[in-house]
RNA sequence: CGCGGGGUGGAGCAGUCUGGAAGCUCGUCGGGCUCAUAACCCGAAGGUCGUAGGUUCAAAUCCUACCCCCGCAACCA
């Protein structure tokens, strides 16, 4: 077909947040779209396949600071190793756009720019609660008992100049929209979330810019803003095809916009499908025809945490079950709407039950096969029996299947309906017992047909396997001896070439793995992770003792203050006379501490460390002049004071030798 | 009553919208086979579908209440 009639195909991936390494999770999404970019260039789409990183905002510039590098220093750490992943999987992206691109950038400040002289952005206040050392807005609901969260010195009431999105102008276009296109939002459950709870109700105008911090794109008409979060990262969709505001866009934009397919992670479906759509209505321009919020991919032994060592990266996995068996993982264990799960349990489980035993024994012995009795020769003799009908029918219909599952994205379905084939192709290899047939120079053709039916219901197989698992779709192709099937190529059974010769020495696709050992080097690694994220996470709280190694670390420190400033603080010894847990919360505990003659109550988030009962009768330092305030509806008349080790568990600070209650520490 | 997701044989899930004989994969047990990677094929055991009510000829599925788990949010004075 030529490249002009070829329809367009155009999926994008969420662009990563470059704050850190992506795990497993992150790293399922663009396994999923390259499988289905893949799959719609086996149809004969002209595929455009963009993925990229989100690079701007304050938790960047932060992160930045922390490892003493500079903002862009470290973003291109980081998009590099995203990127170094993504090439790892084997993923096809046409484009990695990444938000720091000049021309991205570039643009962002025109479209800004043209939607504030269309009058759709204009120049408000943001008012809130301000903390001025946190350089922080903070909702009432956010502030606690009049106080910032983060820090907990007052806030005031404050305005800052920010610029908003008129949102509610579009409402009722978007509304109309979702409803005459049900297939805009998938699945489908989530496109009733997204009308009762934001569209009906009301849209507020979206904030588009801040003061607050440096690391974005500068709003080029009024320096000291920068473009927020989702004006900069939603356009991504358009600037990587070229888009310009100014009118002069780009090829690509005119082939491949609108988008077929934003594959998105769930959490982030409202900003696809509500200011997404908006931003693109208020450009004039077409909108996506489908987003798909996908289930997320955790981990079951547990939460994922780097301190605990246990968090999954792809190139890990990867190094213990190569690459195709963690795209086979991803896609297959991946439920459609619901999350998933990966343990190192299943992973091994899959990979010996489904790889190893089911599809590289089954190549394996068909070749072996096909050595043994005729020379690496594959010929049908056309002697048929009413078994070979069964498997014909299994093998073209999970073709179709394949077909309608991918339709729908239903990616997991799809590799399921695949190994139908594979599972019905051993069975068959009993129900004929070619070794039978073998012995018997009479069936000497009938044995051929077999192991031809064998040949071909592999070779679609593998075929179909390419764009989920490429290279081991290659290399069953590669030792069956044939070119890739093309889907419309799998309309009937027996396009294998007559008298074609297999390889001589089949090798081992999926070698089977024992569990005690994968699991225990895995182990070792996570204890290796642990301590590696000790080492980092050193600069802030203080390490634990660990085999007689002390390692007592900094602490990020605090501004030098005065005398004056110290001696505002008033500690005095407590005695804790009662104590009890906090109902709805799960830190905190309620204790009444004994001090010189009154009783105050104190609530502490130290549930984790302490029980009540092991609490009652300890003398311990406590704040007492701090401004009493609200904890989960409690109120607390001063703190008690803890040390914290990297693991955040707490050791109550007590006197040395015994003293009285009340006694002040000073 | 903060928001959301979930509870189906030992494990992981489908089925729930549109009630109609409880299904898939793995594991276990028994058998078969020997081409193959202790693989493959067949069979079996194993579930009051979280609990209690209700609607119905019929409920995993619809309704009501409750219990438990997991995220997020909140919360570490």
């Amino acid at each position: 077909m030529c490249e002009k009639c070829r329809k367009p195909y155009y999926i994008t991936t969420a662009i990563a947040y470059t704050s850190g390494k992506p795990h497993i999770g992150n790293t399922y999404e663009i396994v999923l779209a390259d499988s289905i970019a893949r799959y719609k260039r086996e149809q004969g789409y002209d595929v455009r396949f963009q993925t990229g990183t989100d690079e701007h905002g304050q938790k960047i510039e932060l992160k930045a600071a922390e490892a003493g590098v500079t903002p862009k220093e470290f973003v291109d750490q980081v998009a590099g190793e995203i990127r170094r992943i993504w090439d790892l999987m084997d993923t096809s992206y046409d484009k990695f756009i990444r938000t720091t691109d000049p021309d991205h950038e570039r643009q962002v400040q025109k479209i800004f720019k043209k939607l504030y002289e269309k009058g759709d952005i204009y120049k408000g206040h943001y008012e809130g609660l301000y903390c001025t050392p946190c350089e922080s807005f903070w909702t009432p609901s956010q502030v606690v008992d009049g106080k910032c969260p983060d820090c907990g010195r007052p806030v005031q009431p404050a305005r800052e100049e920010a610029y908003f999105f008129r949102m509610s102008k579009y409402a009722d276009r978007l509304i109309e929209h979702i409803n005459a296109h049900p297939e805009f939002i998938q699945p489908v459950s989530r496109k009733n979330e997204m009308m009762n709870n934001f569209l009906l109700p009301g849209l507020q105008d979206l904030c588009v810019s801040r003061t607050s911090f440096k690391w974005g794109i500068p709003v080029d008409f009024d320096p000291g803003h920068v473009v927020y979060v989702w004006l900069d990262a939603l356009t991504n969709y358009i600037t990587g095809l070229g888009y310009d505001a100014g009118g002069e866009n780009g090829e690509l934009f005119g082939r491949y916009w609108p988008a077929d397919l934003h594959l998105i992670g769930k959490d982030i479906i409202r900003f696809h499908t509500i200011y997404w759509p908006i931003f693109l209505m208020a450009l004039d321009l077409p909108l996506p025809k489908q987003v798909f919020g996908h289930p997320w991919l955790l981990q079951g032994d547990g939460k994922m945490s780097k301190s605990k060592g246990n968090v999954l990266y792809a190139d890990t996995l990867v190094d213990f079950f190569g690459v195709d068996a963690v795209r086979y993982f991803v896609l297959h264990e991946m439920p459609f709407e619901n999350d998933g799960v990966i343990t190192w349990e299943l992973m091994i489980e899959r990979l010996n039950s489904d790889l190893a035993n089911i599809l590289g024994n089954l190549v394996k012995r068909t070749i072996s096969m096909t050595n043994q009795y005729f020379g690496g020769v594959v010929e049908n003799k056309g002697v048929s029996e009413p078994v070979d009908e069964d498997l014909k029918a299994t093998v073209l219909a999970a073709v179709k299947q394949v077909d309608e599952k991918m339709e729908k994205l239903r990616v997991a379905d799809a590799i399921t309906e695949i190994f139908s084939i594979f599972r019905r192709s051993n069975k068959y290899i009993d129900e004929t017992a070619p070794w039978v047939l073998a012995k018997d120079e009479a069936s000497r053709d009938r044995l051929a047909t077999v192991l031809y039916n064998l040949a071909e219901s592999i070779a679609i197989g593998a075929s179909l396997l390419s764009s989920f698992m490429p290279s081991t779709s290659e290399k069953i192709l590669a030792q069956l001896n044939v070119p890739k099937r093309a889907l419309e190529e799998m309309d009937v059974f027996g396009r294998y070439p007559q008298g074609n010769r297999v390889t001589a020495e089949p090798e081992t696709l999926f070698a089977r793995l024992k569990p005690d050992e994968v699991l225990k080097k895995a182990e070792a690694l996570a204890a290796e992770q642990a301590k590696e994220a000790k080492k980092q996470t050193a600069g802030k709280k203080e390490a634990p003792q660990e085999d007689g190694e002390t390692a007592g670390i900094d602490v990020e420190a605090k501004p030098e203050i005065t005398y004056e400033d110290f001696a505002k603080l008033q500690f005095q010894v407590g005695e804790i006379i009662a104590c009890e847990a906090v109902p709805k919360s799960k830190k905190l505990l309620c204790s009444k501490v004994q001090i010189g003659s009154q009783v105050r109550q104190i609530v502490s988030g130290i549930k984790a460390s302490y029980s009540p009962e092991e609490m009652v009768g300890k003398k311990v330092m406590v704040v007492t002049n701090l401004k009493p305030a609200k904890l989960a509806g409690i109120v607390s008349e001063g703190m008690l004071l803890c040390a914290e080790d990297s693991e955040g568990k707490l050791s109550l600070m007590t006197p040395e030798r015994e003293m009285p209650s009340g006694a002040e520490i000073c």
